[in-house]
Parts: C-alpha cells; sequence; structure tokens
DNA sequence: CAAGATTATTTGACCCTTCAAACATTAGCA
DNA sequence: TGCTAATGTTTGAAGGGTCAAATAATCTTG
C-alpha cells in the first residue's frame, strides 16, 4: 500500500465526506461542495480523481461513500481537526469560529506527536484545577478577549495580572499607610501570592510589596491590564 | 493598497529571501532553491512573479532584494514561524527538527490572534517555575520522549504522573502499613497531592488514598510511566 | 584575456485545482 | 405519467507551481 502524501484539499475532501456520510442525507456533490466553498463542477472533478486513487466508492450522481482506505485516511485528518479545535477553543479560549478555522487549515500539517504533546498540555492545566484557574484569569486579559477590561476588588485580581488602582474606599488609618506606599487612583498593582486561606495577600506596587487583608483588598477597586506582570 | 491573502510557497519565498539576504551572499537563485528544496529554474519563476507583484526587486542573475511591502510581509511570517517554533521547542519539548517543519508548515494559518495566545501560554507557563517543572515533568513521560523510564524517589514523581513500584526501602512499621494498602512492587503509584511546603504527601494506589512523609516518600523508588493518571 | 566551469534563465511540458457555460440526469409535483 | 425545477456532469480554459533540457550569462583560473 503506497504512502503517498495526500495534499491538504484531498484531506479536506476526505474529512468533509466523513462527516457527510454520517448524516442521513450522505455525501451528495452539492453538499461538498457548499461545505468546501467551491463550485459542484469542481466537486465531480475531485470524486472522480478520489475514486481513481481508491479512496472513494462513486459513480455518478450517486452518493460518495469512503472505501476502508479512505476512511482510514478521513479519520485521521478528522482527528487531527478535533485535537486542534480542542485546543483552540478549551485552551487557548479562542472563538469557536477562529478555532475551526485555524484548526481546518493547519490540520494538514501537524504530526502525530505534536498533536499528542497538545493534548496532553490540555490534559495537564484541566487536570491542576487552581492553575487552570489562573490561567484561565490570565487569558480573560489577553488580547482579542472581551470584555477587556474587567473591573474588580483587588482581592479578585489573578495573581500574575497587572491591574490600574480606580479608587481606594478604606478606612482613615490604612488611606494614610496605602498612600505612603504609593497605592493611589492610576498606578500600577498586581496581587503577588494570596495566602492559602486566601488571606492575607501580598500585593505589589511601584516596587514595593505589602501585606494586607482580604477585606481591605476588596475595597481596592482595580481595572483588569492585558499582559502578565 | 490590496490586503490579498499570499499563497503559502509566496510566503515562503519572501521568507526564505529575508533570511538569505541577512548573510553576506545576499538572496541568490541557487540558494533559494536549495533552501526550498526546488530546482532553479521553479525560483527564477518565482522570483519573477514576485517583481511582478511589487514585493522584490529582483532582475535576472541579480540578487533579489525585499521592497518596503515584501519586507513587511516575510517578517510577518518570520514572525510567526519563530513563534509557533518556540512554543513546539520550548512548550511542548519537542526537536528542533520537528518543530521547524511543523512550525513552516502552520506559519501560514496561524491568525495573529492565536498567536498571541500561544504566547501568552507559554509565558504563563515560564512565569510560575514550580507548575512550569510539573509540566516539564509530565511531559518527559510523554510518547516520543526520552529516555522515557526516569527513576526516582516517589517524592520525586510529579503529580499525576504514574509511577510503578521498584521497591520499598521503608522500616517494619510503616512497611506493614504499605503493604496492607497494597504498597508492593510492580503496582502503579500515583502522587495526588503535595502540601504547600511539601510535606505531608498524598498517595494514591490501587484506589486507595494514603498520607506519607515526604522522607518515607523518598524511600520508595518509581519509574515514571508515559501518560497522566 | 580566453576557455571551461559554474550558475541562472528560458522554454515547453505536466499536474492540480478551480471556474463558467453548456449539457445531462434526477426528483418532485400536477 | 410526464413536465419542470433542482441537481450534477462535461468541457474548455485558466493560474499556480513544478521539472528537465536547452540555452545564456557570469565567474574562475591558467
Ligand atoms: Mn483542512
Ligand atoms: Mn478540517
Ligand atoms: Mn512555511
Ligand atoms: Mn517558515
Amino acid at each position: 500500500m503506497k504512502i503517498e502524501r495526500l495534499s491538504a484539499k484531498v484531506e479536506d475532501y476526505l474529512e468533509t465526506i466523513l462527516r457527510l456520510s454520517e448524516t442521513p442525507r450522505g455525501a451528495r456533490t452539492g453538499d461538498i461542495a457548499a461545505a468546501l466553498n467551491v463550485q459542484p463542477s469542481t466537486v465531480s472533478a475531485a470524486l472522480k480523481s478520489l475514486t481513481e486513487q481508491g479512496l472513494l466508492n462513486y459513480e455518478p450522481y450517486g452518493v460518495a461513500e469512503l472505501t476502508p482506505k479512505g476512511r482510514h485516511v478521513a479519520e485521521e485528518i478528522a482527528g487531527r481537526h478535533v485535537g486542534l479545535l480542542r485546543f483552540f477553543t478549551d485552551t487557548l479560549g479562542l472563538t469557536p469560529e477562529e478555532s475551526e478555522v485555524t484548526a481546518c487549515g493547519m490540520e494538514h500539517d501537524v504530526t502525530p506527536l505534536v498533536l499528542d504533546r497538545i493534548a496532553l498540555l490540555g490534559e495537564f492545566l484541566r487536570s491542576h484545577p487552581e492553575l487552570n484557574e489562573k490561567w484561565r484569569a490570565v487569558r480573560s486579559t489577553a488580547k482579542g478577549e472581551r470584555p477587556p477590561g474587567v473591573e474588580s476588588g483587588l482581592d479578585e485580581l489573578p495573581p500574575g495580572v497587572r491591574g490600574v488602582v480606580l479608587s481606594v474606599d478604606v478606612g482613615a488609618a490604612l488611606r494614610k499607610r496605602l498612600v505612603e506606599m504609593g497605592v493611589t487612583p492610576g498606578v500600577l498593582i498586581a496581587v503577588e501570592r494570596v495566602a492559602p486561606l486566601g488571606d492575607p495577600i501580598a500585593v505589589e506596587v511601584r516596587g514595593y510589596r505589602l501585606s494586607m487583608r482580604k477585606a481591605e483588598a476588596a475595597k481596592i477597586r482595580v481595572k483588569w491590564r492585558p499582559g502578565l506582570i
């Protein structure tokens, strides 16, 4: 059995036919054309060629059916497609649309090993809930995410994400201490570390490090800033 | 300025020319052909076409030089190339060779947003040293990684990675308890959670959960197994 | 400087993918 | 059952990318 590298187009035809085969209508010329955004006449030609290559059973005006060989290839591609898709949506948090087109573009170049590692990384993050939460928070401050400028109390600013101080609604005593440390509206601030029970919180501002109670931090309003510290 | 989508091939020519431009020889037909694995006659044709598209200044028997427009595109592609490359080598831990060809294949489909997120994820992992270590450990047990079977004390088995017990060198009292729980050579074992200071360690074996001191765990030798739990 | 060697281009051809237009078949309905 | 609309195929043409062989320019060296 020859192992010749199939073109990206051929792979896309097979993947599409596989998907359509699973519908009651089966894989028909018109549906394939619509799915791949080409003219029906182009599909006719492709179907003929795929049949000659032993990947498909098709006769004019009929329904395309994958041969075992064709099905094998198609499932392979479909696997790469969903592997990448999952990474883009679940791990990177991208929209289904962007994930879809990017996955379908890249699926033709991804090797089994690369796919495997990508899946492993996704699993790794998901298997560490606290880390995954942190990553999601960081991600939510990234470019292209909406809403881009979340506002919250300083206590909810995820460690590792920068924030801009909006207001400081604390008592006079703490306020004095904070002002001395430079915690004033407009300044960049970050949470360094949160103790196991969420209290106290280590905060960094203008190069200083200070510690405060969670309840106090909650009274400092911040706006999240894109990017890591 | 028209924003027509350039073909992957054209992007590769531009990227290659950019790289070669930075060498003392400059970008010559033969060198481009060697880099892209095509015949010189093919390059001649491509160079002519690129020049007509205003991406290149080239005249027969000369040295190819990018126009501002061509340089802009080339730098864009080169950026995607290295962005992906870094992800594959640094974050996924793949070989330079595999990373190189995969990056060069995928670079034509990656959007700025996807690239950005990928870079952010890499930064995120690197900015959390303890997590990054854990990830590297998990990675090292994955398919395609060598050496595949690291051996260490149970205390060094990263949470989320399976291990096979090799030997149990503890005192009689603990040994009895462990044997009752099923911790015997050959059994699959995993570390569930490590307390903040690394002690005690929650271990899972044969469906049971038990807690032990780090010092004790160190005396249980294990061989790391591929894949997550 | 004048071969001869090296490097590059031109030419003619091929394959792949696509389209529009003309033609053929099939399906749905009266 | 037959007619029309919907669907599918054929044909002819184009563009992109590639190669081998023939041809041309440039470089190197005695
Ligand atoms: Mn695809
Ligand atoms: Mn796909
Ligand atoms: Mn490339
Ligand atoms: Mn590249």
